[in-house]
DNA sequence: ACATTGACCGGTT
DNA sequence: AAACCGGCCAATG
């Protein structure tokens, strides 16, 4: 099945336009939100190829492991700023900071703070 | 048309 | 945790 490379590029943004603040997502996630579960790959090029505007918090996503994109120092900082937390080996700890589309939003609905 | 290359993924050592 | 492996699939040469 062929792919509009536009038409995927533009829901590949929406979906990342919608990560909230202090949480990330990975490539596959993408894929699969976006109906492509297959097309992770795709995802990445899309993003690699990001000469897209500025706004866009393509530095919420990171693989399935919470590995970071290569050749991109800084994106790190980036999400230290917005409070992500990293593991002592460097990865995003996915665990508190991946997020969970398919649950309710506001973040902790169901805490009392 | 064929081979290589990835901002990938999940399972298995 | 990390290394390895097989699968994946569009782009690129």
């Amino acid at each position: 099945m062929r792919v509009d490379y536009e038409a995927f590029r533009r829901e590949v943004m929406s979906v990342i336009a919608a990560i909230p603040r202090g949480k990330v997502v990975s490539y596959g996630q993408i894929a699969f939100l976006i109906g492509r579960p297959r097309n992770s790959r795709l995802v990445g090029r899309v993003l690699r190829t990001a000469s897209d505007g500025p706004h866009m918090p393509c530095h919420r996503v990171v693989n399935s492991a919470g590995r970071l994109a290569p050749h991109w120092p800084g994106q790190r900082q980036l999400l230290e700023a917005e409070g992500v937390l990293f593991k002592p080996n460097g990865h995003v700890d996915m665990k508190q900071c991946g997020w969970r589309f398919m649950e309710i939003d506001s973040d902790d609905f169901f805490s009392h703070a």
